[in-house]
RNA sequence: GGAGAGGUGGCCGAGUGGAUGAAGGCGACGGUUUGCUAAACCGUUGUACGGGGUCAAACCUGUACCCCGGGUUCGAAUCCCGGCCUCUCCGCCA
């Protein structure tokens, strides 16, 4: 949620937002209502206070006076009637448009229409050079039996998976790896629930734009989140926090769920675009201060790339361009794996920061030194992403004679083993 | 799933159809006292939106909010209806 204040000071900006982030709504219908709704709120206004006034006369009077008053009374609630009913008509419509409004993306974040207009910041490691044919993560899987597909889309179709063995093993390496990483920093680990109330959903920007990407448990009202990002981001919801307490640091694990939808036939291959995935997720929220913010999106960007760094992954980062922003940031960086069967990076992370963008939606606030009430700022970036970095990690790593060493750093959470061998026939 | 109880300010807890944004207590903050700490005493202590005021604050003022929505009434935290949520006991269960 954006700031109707500004909105009303400056209405371009967000009618030129909305179009370079190609996320539509319509700025003059929104000022429009929003204009009619201050009136009727102003008019409601006067009416309770002439209300309120004479009602206390009535107390206080007898006879005729009171009848008098009591006559005035009833032509005042015929008002208040009218205008309740105005703004009935009119919050809902306001707060419809309210939702769809982008936050303007911040300076310097390139303008462009997809990720294929993102720029690219730094690289990071070499990608390896192998000197025999080398097989893409889904062949690895079946030659090593740690991947199994068909039987993934068995039991609940394409898009899914299943991870056996030391596939499974790896798997959890990966995540239990990132966990530790992130608690040496000092993040609080949190377990939360992934089926969420709708409010969490809009609270996080996930809802309206995006609702289709969700998985619905309509019978109990409920939505199963895409990532940990939302219940840990709405975790101080509605409540008004403590300067001193900030910034909170958190990091969590969770299952992931995404329908997928509008990308029918996009990805279909192997464990890069699938229904559900495991994902170690760092979420700050931090003052209402714009140099504290972008500090902190440094810090969760550092804190994913030196994940990277241990597992030896080759990555680059790139500074997404407005199209690919999404909704709410104002601005995000990504970090793309290097994966040979794509021939090219594909992303692993995502670091967003989004000022008080989330912060006004869940009333997310906090007091500060002053002693004034203020929106927190909110930032999150993932920590590692499994299993579409096994697409990178099995690979990267594999040998000629078919088994794939495991990165030094994991093998102690792999019971010291440092290669995933074929099955012996 | 069955039976019952209940939802009031940061917390506990009172509450009558009008003077209650709401007693009292706790906590927190400020002050006095004190060698320091503690105690004691005094004071302050909700949020949102609007109007006035200010360079900006302070401050003054209006409205709304005692789970949510509707109703009764001249007037509702207080009465009625619907919903949501929480707790307790029993059953089932990872």
């Amino acid at each position: 949620m954006i700031d109707i204040k500004l909105l009303r000071a400056d209405p371009d900006k967000y009618v030129q937002a909305a179009e370079v982030k190609n996320i539509p709504v319509d700025i003059p219908a929104l000022l429009e209502v929003d204009g009619q709704l201050l009136e009727a709120q102003r008019r409601l206004q006067e009416l309770r206070t002439e209300q309120n006034r004479t009602g206390k006369q009535i107390a206080r009077l007898d006879g005729v006076e009171k009848q008098d008053a009591i006559e005035e009374m009833s032509r005042i609630k015929a008002q208040v009637r009218h205008f309740s009913e105005e703004i009935s008509r009119l919050k809902p419509k306001f707060d419809e448009l309210m939702l769809l409004v982008s936050q303007p993306p911040d300076e310097g974040v390139p303008v462009g229409h997809s990720d294929a207009d993102n720029v690219e910041i730094r690289r990071v490691g070499q990608v390896p050079r192998l000197d025999f044919e080398p097989l893409d993560h889904v062949q690895l899987g079946k030659a090593l039996d740690i991947i199994d597909i068909e039987r993934g889309v068995k039991l609940a179709g394409a898009r899914n998976y299943v991870l056996k063995g030391g596939g499974a093993l790896l798997h959890q390496a990966l995540l239990r790896l990132a966990v530790d990483a992130m608690l040496e920093k000092g993040y609080t680990f949190l377990t939360v629930p992934m089926l969420v109330r709708d409010g969490v959903m809009y609270g996080t920007g996930w809802f309206p734009v995006g609702r289709d990407q969700a998985y619905l448990v309509e019978r109990d009202q409920l939505s199963l989140a895409g990532t940990a990002e939302v219940p840990v981001t709405a975790l101080h919801a509605d409540e008004i926090l403590e300067e001193a307490e900030l910034p909170k640091r958190y990091v969590a694990l969770s299952t992931c769920f995404r329908r997928e939808a509008g990308a029918a036939g996009k990805d279909t291959y192997g464990l890069y675009r699938i229904h559900y995935f495991d994902k170690v997720e760092q979420v700050v929220v931090c003052p209402n201060d714009k140099q504290q913010s972008m500090a902190f999106h440094q810090e969760i960007l550092a804190n994913a790339e030196d994940v990277m760094k241990a597992l030896e992954l080759p990555y680059r980062v790139v500074n997404c361009c407005t199209g690919d922003l999404g909704q709410g940031p104002v601005e995000k960086f990504d970090i793309e794996t290097w994966m040979p069967s794509r021939n090219s990076y594909g992303e692993t992370h995502s670091a967003s920061r989004l000022y008080d963008f989330q912060a006004r939606r869940l009333n997310l606030r906090y007091r500060d030194a002053e002693g004034k009430i203020r929106f927190c700022h909110t930032l999150n970036n993932t920590v590692i992403a499994s299993p579409r970095v096994l697409i990178s990690l099995l690979e990267l790593n594999q040998n000629a004679d078919g088994s794939v060493t495991i990165p030094k750093a994991l093998r102690p959470y792999m019971g010291g083993v440092e290669k995933i061998e074929p099955p012996r026939k």
